[in-house]
DNA sequence: CGCGTGCGTTGACGCAGATCAACGCAGAAA
DNA sequence: TTTCTGCGTTGATCTGCGTCAACGCACGCG
């Protein structure tokens, strides 16, 4: 149970003897597609890492030679544009994974909002994994389906609301861990308090504004007290019916 | 951007002997998964239809009762919100499919474009499909994985792109055949004219802009001699270079 | 300590694209 | 034929958000 093997190439030594198992990430991600018994077998083809705040660990345009699984803190997701105007697709908390893309490149580019926790797996292990866990492919397609579904929203949102609405559509999706939680992890209740560990430059940029207009949108949330900021990271729902109609595009 | 009218749909009964394996779009389609000596299952799933040009087939907020491939024609998906405002997510052509969802009810609605045909499978039905044919499942993904490139590329248009780059990689997109065939359906080289069965209205709401600006933007794409407009609804692309560094956001 | 640097906020101003309005044209109906 | 209706184009004007600029504050460092 405690025999240790050396691995190749390995950025950080894992020193568990049964990660996945123990991984906090696994109820919330793809992983739990497959079974305990098979845990010993995804444990080998997994490489953790941590990857500290700030850090980029996928870049747009280089070969996809691994798949990632976040198990704690956040990512960003980005395209840019040659003159540096970028727009962030999405953010990935715990559980979520990254680069299925079929290409032989990545179609963005990642980089670590918080200090986070990734397990990394080589595209060719993973496709002899997808072979072995039909489960693990259905749950795969389960998770592109809800990103799709998350995509679209985020059309609607970038072609046809206004910078309020926008605003309101992110801290309520915020407020029900839309975006950092993977999907099917809903909360019974939603937090009134929620926190952005992201800057105002990143928000800006996940919603198609300027982080001029996300600190005056903000700022004019709260002077209508629909929301707190008791500070810069963290803000509080005061009228999240008001801001729900604000989302949903009435008012 | 227009208000949103529902028409109901025509229905047709399935009179060919083996309609899947003499399907024009089964190449491009997740159903060339299906060997063919195994054709005849899927066919006895497929229920074949045509739908007229205008008429809407998906309603955002059914229960998602069914899964769609398109065969022929062009539909287009689209998400409103309750005061009227639409955002088209894309349009889908021959090959493609639709209604993925994983949730309950469908996340968008769906309406011809020109007259199409399309098979619909009963989503019980496609999921016994599924568990028998492991490949099946590989192509959804595959082709739920391209969806999602395209979903992040055309928020990068949205949020950061000017009309006249909007207007510039719409034009290119549809040049090759990225917006109505289906992914993996490269052309070796790239018509110069182009065809756009959708509306200004359609344009407009798929790229976050308003028919006059469209219009107004072709119209001066026009007059700088990138483009030809022989009728409304055909465009020939005179500069592929500047569209393409218009469309990269250069310039 | 003083100084710089990064981040957020606020104000003044400008502009790309939205809004409001008019018109041309083709196809359909009478 | 005339009239109507839908679609696209064009012009005049307006405005939400971007741009440019200044400033406050917290934090780290010499």
């Amino acid at each position: 149970m405690t025999t240790f093997r050396a691995r190749p190439v390995v950025v950080e030594m894992n020193h568990l003897p049964d990660p996945c198992a123990h991984c906090g990430a696994r109820p919330f991600s793809v992983c739990s597609a497959i079974e305990d018994q098979d845990l010993a077998r995804l444990a080998a083809l997994a490489h953790p890492f941590t990857i500290e705040a700030g850090r980029s660990f996928i870049d747009e345009g280089d070969p996809a030679e691994n798949f990632y699984n976040v198990t704690s803190g956040t990512a960003k997701l980005f395209k840019l544009l040659p003159d540096g105007r970028r727009q962030i697709t999405g953010f990935a908390g715990a559980g979520h994974f990254l680069g299925l893309a079929v290409s032989r490149t990545y179609s963005f580019g990642a980089e670590a909002v918080e200090t986070m926790r990734i397990c990394r797996f080589s595209r060719p292990k993973l496709r002899v994994l997808l072979e072995d866990f039909p489960a693990l492919e259905r749950r795969l397609l389960e998770a592109a389906s809800n990103e799709l579904v998350a995509a679209q929203e985020q059309m609607l949102l970038l072609g046809r609301k206004t910078a309020r609405e926008r605003l309101a559509s992110f801290l309520l999706a915020r407020a029900e861990g839309q975006i950092m939680l993977p999907a099917g992890c809903s909360h019974a209740g939603r937090a009134e308090a929620i926190s952005l560990p992201m800057t105002r430059t990143d928000i800006a940029d996940y919603l198609g504004l300027t982080i001029e207009t996300v600190s005056r949108t903000l700022t004019r949330l709260r002077t209508e007290r629909l929301i707190e900021i008791p500070t810069p990271s963290e803000i509080v729902l005061r009228d999240v019916h008001a801001l729900e109609s604000l989302a949903s595009g009435l008012n």
